[in-house]
DNA sequence: ATCACTTTGTGCATCGCTTCACAAAGGCAC
DNA sequence: GTGCCTTTGTGAAGCGATGCACAAAGTGAT
């Protein structure tokens, strides 16, 4: 039963906050860019597709940077939810996989614009290794160890095969990684203390389908019984 | 402000435990291939990574399917969460955006096995128009309702840049469609009743950087003031 | 300085999900 | 059938997130 260590003062910001800190980044982002200077609570709301009681109580829990009867600072807010995200700091991330999904995630901008540096693609087949994709070689799986070393590397992403995936978390959380996302469409056994995100691409689709059926059908069709009349 | 409709009796299945289902159809699918007649709430909740507790109050939101003192059926329950899902029948997807994400997601396995049927490849770029990938032929977003209307599309996927995901958004529900996975870093605006799912590749980095770095440093730096000391 | 106006930050009620813990229900042996 | 064992299905408590509604705090005009 691991509780949440009390080590973090009472500075524990909600999960459900955290993963609203990067859509609010990418709002202010913008805004910034067509050079807005404030903005108030109702704007940012908008922008962000949340309801602005909601984004006032989760930039309470990073301090109070709003001015009453203004709104915030643009440029001060950015620079505020950056530090709490960690994204002030430069971050070296594996990619381990290199398919088409490894590829676009390699290709896709928003990694480095936001502190997340590519330091190493690697893939375990021959025909793949050596290919160059955004200034970086591939390598060979066999130098997954010693790429994460050398370079520091905190992060790594699996985009592998199913098959594939748990031996190299194995082999990456040995290492000393703490932090892995995961395009694998398994369940990864971790040691404690990593932290494991998924994105599957497929369930989207899934749960998607299932409002879809409820749109068209007003709920499932009743019977209960296998298509031939089955029981069981 | 938009209530849940009661035509669907109070067969209302919670979210959460829509978002679980998929999950719990993977394990079971794993466990049909590799022979299981039956399984315990206690081994599929392991299975799939979550409280055992849990998983039999998701599967209770179905229907009564598992037999006290033996645990549920392998086969009944894969056709059970399947048809609550909506995946016995067929879905047409079309995915607008054929750069290195559309790709991936093309060449998925996870679509066909599970009733998803990649109906239309479309892009902009007349470079990537008449591709073949998968057996298709990329067309001309041109043809985006044509293509819509004539294969019955009723999910699309949005795999473009964030500069042209609102316009093709409002073009496919202006065509009907419903329900849209949106892969584009911007917050799409719909009218009411199209569901968007959306899958942020860079969020889920941010938010592992921000656990990376509380395991580093116990909390991010106190200073609450700008990097050079400015107030603001 | 005072007043009118705007917008933040938050106490509080509510809601939905999670988890515990156990009665009910079925299987199996004799 | 009777009794024992296993596992489901669920009532109820607990927990965290949401959203309302408003006092507090700031701006700007007079």
């Amino acid at each position: 039963m691991i509780r949440r260590i009390p080590q973090d003062r009472d500075r524990g910001i909600p999960d459900a906050t955290v993963a609203r800190l990067p859509l609010y980044l990418r709002a202010l982002n913008g805004m910034a860019e067509r050079g807005t200077a404030t903005v108030s609570s109702e704007d940012l709301a908008l922008a962000a597709g949340v309801n602005s009681a909601k984004l006032r109580k989760d930039l309470s829990h990073l301090g109070s940077y709003g001015t009453r009867g203004v709104g915030y600072d643009v440029q001060y807010l950015i620079y505020q939810i950056s530090r709490e995200l960690g994204l002030t700091q430069d971050w070296a991330v594996a990619i381990v996989g290199v398919g088409n999904l490894g590829r676009a995630l390699a290709n896709y901008g928003g990694f480095a614009s936001r502190g997340f540096r590519i330091a190493g693609l690697l893939d375990a087949d021959p025909h793949v290794v050596g290919d160059r994709i955004v200034g970086l070689v591939v390598e060979h799986t066999d130098e997954l160890e010693s790429v994460i070393k050398k370079r520091g590397v905190s992060i790594v992403v699996i985009a592998t095969p199913a098959t594939a995936a748990q031996q190299v978390c194995d082999r990456v959380t040995a290492a000393g990684v703490t932090s892995i996302l995961n395009f694998a469409p398994v369940v990864l056994a971790v040691p404690d203390g990593v932290d494991v995100r998924k994105v599957d691409l497929s369930i989207e689709l899934q749960i998607l389908a299932f409002h879809e059926q409820r749109k068209a059908n007003g709920g499932p069709i009743m019977a209960e019984e296998w298509p031939d009349g089955v029981v069981m």
